[in-house]
DNA sequence: AGAGAGGTATCATTTAAAATGATATCAGCG
DNA sequence: CGCTGATATCATTTTAAATGATACCTCTCT
């Protein structure tokens, strides 16, 4: 009995199916087939009762599978133990308020549901200093948007985004001459920028504006008639604020990047994290 | 990292030297080198340091070496616990008084110092008595001399032993015409068998008897010059005894076998002690 | 009843990894 | 200096993992 007989049992087990437990290892059904037969034989015993849809698990493959489990989580944190930087189970990623909002939270439940065993933290600041951060290795990796440090880090995944511009609904409008920008107050946010562009493009000179330092300020700014902003089509599609905000979609998309610093050493942790993004 | 490098690392650990741990696991030496170099590429970490005479642990190495402990012995857990009757990690064995008393204790002293995860119980009875529990399963082996029931047990492994005969020194030597003979109580006991007939060769015809079921009564019988008997060589050997007890050693050697249950599923704990007797 | 879908089992074959054998290297010791 | 006792390297053989093709079973849908 190896431990790889073990992760292939326990995945069978998860997945109540040869087939299946193969998909997610990578492996081809066969094998799988073969692998748990010869577990069986060895330990002189059925784990599992094959049905025509799926297998399920005898009262002796259930022990073992709590072992397996068992055993599996010791050896990783023998891992994590003897070289932590390399084994260690958890992710710091950082990320701007406007893409940790949105896209992170469906990223990550996906991510964690293929990976339980890590863990992920994810730190909210603004580019300049997130790229700090990820410069001096506090963070694994970086979700943003435009402009990078090409020298020092390296895009391992690339997604487009739609940017809406806000207004608030004829009703709450209030009556000025020219409009209030509501912008975040990071100087290097894509979408305080594409809205300071905006206000140039349509000769918006007088503009009074408002920073921000979190969409949910803006967006409540907006609703309450305050004045205008580009957020990411996302946050408004996702909500309910359909109703309560008037948005436009802007003709070019937003490219949020996800970096890592060039050269470090990844952990597996970061490795299975980029994979995923991979297979997007 | 697979359960297989954990043992390697493990018994390297333990012997301090990657060749003497290719000559316990029965692997050849450069298999070892190659072995654990892959195991700290993997790692990203060194375990070994190398010395010209053996290794010795790193701390990372010692901190494995502890998981490894724990991850084994929940591998060895999990399997007893899955199939008990295959995997348990005790044995109990029969011997009589006689076997038991001289050459168990030394043997399995040197048994366990190989397989210290198994429990060994030692079952004294007559030597019909122990045919019988071999029979029901109740014991897993059995060491005896003389005949035994064919049909239903296997040898596995034979050893020769001198007897011999001893009597009081002559200063505690009782005066009477005929000694006496002191037996052990079970009417199989090899010894015993021996001691009548020797009475018979010379022509001991009217020697008084007195029956003990223990091997160190009869010992003090005869340093108490009570009278005569017959025990294995080395149990007059092994002692102070030569000073108190005159002997003489007898001709034949008995042949003292290690029977086992023919056709029965044998435990890894038992095929470990047959391979241990083959050994020797 | 027949065809198809979705699962597992079997088996011959390929591919990758384990294991070996021969040999090199290194340090200590008489 | 040459021997001993240890580890390292490397080409080769042997063994086990993994695959691909295919068979088989059972349920479902028409």
């Amino acid at each position: 009995m190896e431990s790889q007989d073990l992760r292939i049992f326990k995945c069978v087990a998860e997945t109540k199916s040869l087939s299946k437990a193969a998909g997610v290892l990578g492996y081809v059904q066969p094998h799988i087939s073969q692998r748990i037969k010869k577990l069986e034989e060895e330990l002189g015993i059925k784990l599992l009762t094959r049905t025509n849809r799926g297998v399920t698990l005898t009262d002796e493959g259930g022990a073992l599978f709590n072992y397996a489990q068992r055993i599996l989580l010791l050896m990783e944190e023998a891992k994590a133990e003897v070289n932590p930087n390399k084994f260690r189970r958890f992710l710091i990623i950082g990320a701007s308020q406007t893409v940790s909002a949105i896209k992170i939270p469906s990223l990550f439940s996906s991510f964690l549901k293929e990976h339980g065993d890590i863990e992920v933290k994810i730190k909210t600041d603004r580019k300049q200093a997130l790229q700090e951060m990820l410069s001096y290795g506090e963070i694994d990796g970086l979700f943003l948007s435009g402009t990078y440090n090409e020298a020092q880090f390296e895009r391992v995944y690339r997604y487009a985004e739609k940017m809406v511009l806000i207004s608030p609904l004829y009703e709450a409008r209030e009556e000025k001459d020219q409009p209030t920008l509501l912008i975040n107050s990071d100087v290097n946010c894509i979408y305080r920028n594409r809205l300071l562009e905006f206000s140039k493009e349509h000769h918006i000179h007088k503009a009074s504006i408002m920073e921000f330092d979190s969409l949910e300020a803006i967006l409540q700014g907006v609703r309450d008639g305050l004045g205008m902003s580009v957020v990411p089509a996302s946050v408004v599609k996702s909500r309910g604020d359909i109703k309560s905000i008037q948005y436009q979609e802007l003709p070019e998309d937003v490219h949020i990047d996800f970096v890592v610093k060039k050269g470090k050493q990844r952990s597996q942790s970061l490795k299975k994290f980029s994979r995923f993004l991979g297979s997007l």
